[in-house]
DNA sequence: CTAAAACCGACTGATATAGTCGGTTTTTAT
DNA sequence: ATAAAAACCGACTATATCAGTCGGTTTTAG
């Protein structure tokens, strides 16, 4: 069905919300109620993007997270990537020069998929997260000029 | 993960096949040799296929599938739709009138969401079955110019 | 009449998703 | 010092979808 997975989808909200928090240290479970994530998914989620040093945390009481970079500097498309794991629509692309299926030469869809791939990552990568906390109005000629 | 369903793959591939073969009616059993897929999964797909209109089948010894259209009024696109179910990337796009998600009004990433989809669908009808079978070359031109 | 094809519905095994749960460690406020 | 609030961690589970198989029926050309 092609779907993006909840886990990107609570993560790119929850990385939107510490964005907005400016360099305030938000708690997971301020982030959880804010956003209706299940605190517990969330904790993996936030795991998966602090391994990938999107995020920083602090332990303790009064502790939490917050961005580890500037949110003008982190692309939508690195966290997704990080959360729906390798993110290649097909099985035989993307693994640069391993070549995983023998039908590789003669495959005329092998193409296609290759460029869709690249459309959709360029698509991911022409918003920062700060782009998404801007107005609306705002967020769609930013989209549009990128591409 | 994001995959494309390996049943879209194959049906492209299968659709691809008959816009080779013209006017020739193919039978299941060639598709499925000349292009490695197993034959009851074949099945499956291509009756989907037939369903939306897309192919027609004569049916008896001798029999096979042509398309329904001429291969270059079948967009890519189309396929794909057809064989992966509704392809909403997020589940609360797509259904046009119904508000499925409460936190709608409010959701940041909602507007995202619809951007990215909508990339993806002009990006898979931005060619049809005619320009796959071309030479790779012509594929990339066309691929940019109509996008 | 028979073989080759389309057609159909039920079944299965594997994998990924979307959580949940129980517990440990760290830190700060009192 | 200690209790509470937080991050951190690994194991578990239920559900759904995917990918494919199987057994059988119907149609039709030769």
């Amino acid at each position: 069905m092609l779907k993006i997975s909840t886990k990107s989808q609570y993560g790119l909200r929850a990385m939107v919300c510490l964005a907005k928090s400016k360099d305030k240290i938000c708690s997971l479970r301020s982030i959880s109620e804010k956003e209706d994530i299940p605190f517990d998914y969330l904790e993996k989620i936030i795991s998966r993007l602090e391994k990938a040093n999107l995020v920083k945390a602090k332990k303790g009481i009064q502790g939490g997270y917050f961005l580890a970079q500037k949110s003008t500097e982190i692309k939508v498309g690195k966290i997704i990537r990080v959360l729906e794991g390798k993110m290649s629509l097909v099985k035989c692309i993307g693994e640069k020069e391993k070549h995983l299926c023998p039908r590789e030469k003669r495959c005329v869809t092998k193409n296609f998929w290759e460029k869709i791939q690249d459309t959709l990552n360029t698509a991911l990568d022409s918003l920062t997260l700060d782009d998404l906390i801007l107005p609306k109005n705002i967020l769609e000629t930013r989209y549009k000029t990128k591409k």
